[in-house]
DNA sequence: CAAACATATGAACAAATGCTCATATGTAAA
DNA sequence: TTTACATATGAGCATTTGTTCATATGTTTG
C-alpha cells in the first residue's frame, strides 16, 4: 500500500475504520452548527439567570430586569437571542411583553448540566 | 406604602412575590457561572465534532486531527478545554495520548440538544 | 393628538474566543 | 545521547460577543 499523507501513530487499519465510522455517525455540517449555536445560548450566565426566573413564572421584561438587577436593554437583547433559538415564547399584554419557557428541553438540558458540575 | 424606585408595569404585589421566589430558587452565583461555563464548552462546533468522534471510540490526538481535518494544535487546544471541564479523560500510551468521554451526561446533554433543534 | 410607559434595536466598544505559528515537553527508537 | 514522533502550550491576530447609550417602535391614557 502506498504511503498516505498525514498518517500518524504508526497505525493504518484503525484510521480507515475510524474515518468510516465518523463519516457514518457524524451529523450533517448544518446540524453540528445548529447544535453548537444552541449550546452557545446556554453559555452565558445572564441568559441562564433569565431561564431560571422563567422556570418559576411567566414574567415581563421590566420585572426580569429588576429581578436580575440589570438594564432593560441588556435583558431585551438577551431575550431576543433566547427567542430566536426558540427557548422562550413571548406574549404581549398591553404595554408589557411577557416571556415564558418554550418547552421542557430547556429544563432537561439545564438539569443535566447541573448534575454534571455537581459530579 | 412609599413608592419604590424602579417599579414598573403598574404592579406591586407581584414584584415582591417574584423577587422572593427568585431569591429562593436561583442557584448561587458560582453555580450559575459554572453552568454557563459548561455550556460554553458545548457551544463550539469543533468541540462538538470531537465529542461525536469520542462517542464512537477512544481516539488519539493525531487521529482526531485527521478525522476532523484540522491542525493538531487546534485539536489539542480544544481537548484541553474539554478536559478542564471534565468532559473527556486522557490516557497516555507511549508517544500517543488517547482521549475518551468522561461520563454519560455528555451524551444526554447533546441528545437533548438534538431533540430541541429537531423540534 | 400629545405624553408617558414598556419594549426593541442599532452602533460602538471592551472583553472573550478560536485558530495559526513557533516552540517546548514527553516518549521511544537508533 | 541524538533523532524522530506525538502532544502541549504561549503569543499574536481576527472574529465574536455582551453591555451601554441613544433612540425607535408600540401601547395606553389624558
Amino acid at each position: 500500500m502506498a504511503e498516505k499523507e498525514g498518517m500518524c501513530c504508526d497505525s493504518e487499519e484503525i484510521h480507515e475504520e475510524l474515518l468510516k465510522i465518523v463519516n457514518d455517525t457524524m451529523p450533517e455540517e448544518t446540524e453540528l452548527y445548529d447544535l453548537a449555536e444552541l449550546f452557545k445560548v446556554f453559555g452565558d450566565s445572564t441568559r441562564i439567570r433569565i431561564l431560571f426566573v422563567l422556570f418559576e413564572a411567566e414574567v415581563c421584561v421590566c420585572d426580569l430586569a429588576q429581578a436580575l438587577n440589570m438594564t432593560q436593554s441588556a435583558i431585551s437583547h438577551q431575550l431576543k437571542i433566547l427567542k430566536q433559538n426558540k427557548l422562550v415564547n413571548s406574549r404581549r399584554e398591553g404595554k408589557s411583553v411577557f416571556y415564558s419557557l418554550a418547552d421542557d428541553h430547556v429544563r432537561t438540558i439545564i438539569a443535566q448540566g447541573r448534575e454534571h458540575i455537581e459530579e
